[in-house]
DNA sequence: CTAATCTTTTATCATAAGATAAAAAATCAA
DNA sequence: TTGATTTTTTATCTTATGATAAAAGATTAG
């Protein structure tokens, strides 16, 4: 779980107390590439974190499966979406390279905010962090060419490009597989 | 400040000294159409609620004036890039119809977060809202054509295209002002 | 190791949207 | 009200990306 606390501390600090009542909501589990963490259609309930290995954040629009996210080691991941509104969601977290997660129950860690306010507090610093990075991803995707989003990837995030199939990267960037092979190509 | 404390409900409930503690860092501030409430380069320091009006937060790429999100009564307003982060924004906010507005000083009240849990609570639920308006916009912007877009913010906030001026709706959707012009005349 | 499957590239053609220019319409200021 | 400015539309030409098909390459299971 240390890396777990390591990443906490860079947002807020925690008791010792808290940091024991988190652990215990929480579980590690090993899962296999390929395999779905979460399904399309169930509430979210869980928030992850990833120890080891990468994930994508995917759902299907008009039968063609286009990826939201990736996140890779150290970061959290959770359906939003479904997570903070309750409704089920139209997503699935699927696992790329066989990874070891810490999968934290959000129906008890929710209960914490009553007891650990300084809990509560982190889990809004960990939330408002993620906000602003999908902010600054609108900005990435208003008004750029699939190129310039491409490149763009290319410099901030080259790791997405190494561990992750280009037919993902190409639904992330909003183009299809094709096109994102010919702009490869482009040199 | 009556509409202000309304939204606060729908959020979380809040006691009698928490409203006052908010309202006491509260303005209540009358700005003409085309103002900048906030300009670029500053950092963001007041989150905003529209009693009556319309702004937008926009940004130059390029030199090209880009819209990134529209606001009408009842709702929130800050440049949270900047606010989360204390970075100065790259963005402005710009009043696009007079407007009365309720500015709450954000310093102010994040040390109000040390004394009323209730009232973090309040907020963290509020960006926490926030947050996931922005991942489902993503969802829309990824993998639409112009038209679909377009045709997507006619059925669902028809009231953008009647009270602001179509370049900026525009580049709200990421084209130009002449493809929008364009993909209205197809009727 | 081999066959089957999945992923990526290459090629061709069609189309949506960009760039530019100019006209028309609407808004604003004196 | 009138002229000046801003906004929106229309037109032409160009280009980037989609759709489809097929080949090449990589990965996986037996």
């Amino acid at each position: 779980m240390t890396p777990l606390l390591q990443y906490f501390k860079k947002f807020s600090p925690l008791s010792k107390e808290a940091e024991k009542a988190i652990i215990e909501i929480s579980n590690i589990e090993t899962i296999k590439k390929n395999k779905d963490l979460q399904p399309i259609g169930h509430t979210c309930k869980t928030i992850y974190f990833i120890k080891q290995g990468v994930a994508r954040i995917y759902y299907f629009k008009d039968g063609i499966d286009i990826t939201e996210r990736f996140f890779f080691e150290n970061s959290i991941i959770a359906r939003v979406e479904s997570l903070f509104t309750g409704k089920p969601s139209r997503k699935a977290i699927q696992i790329l390279e066989d990874a070891e997660i810490i999968a934290i129950n959000a129906n008890q860690l929710f209960k914490l905010y009553d007891s650990y306010p300084e809990i509560e507090r982190l889990f809004r610093k960990i939330f408002e962090s993620a906000y602003v990075e999908t902010v600054n991803r609108i900005e990435g995707i208003q008004f750029h060419s699939a190129e310039e989003r491409y490149n763009a990837l290319l410099n901030e995030a080259p790791n997405v490009l190494m561990r992750v199939p280009l037919k993902h990267v190409a639904s992330y960037l909003g183009i299809t597989q094709v096109s994102l092979s010919r702009i490869r190509g482009h040199h």
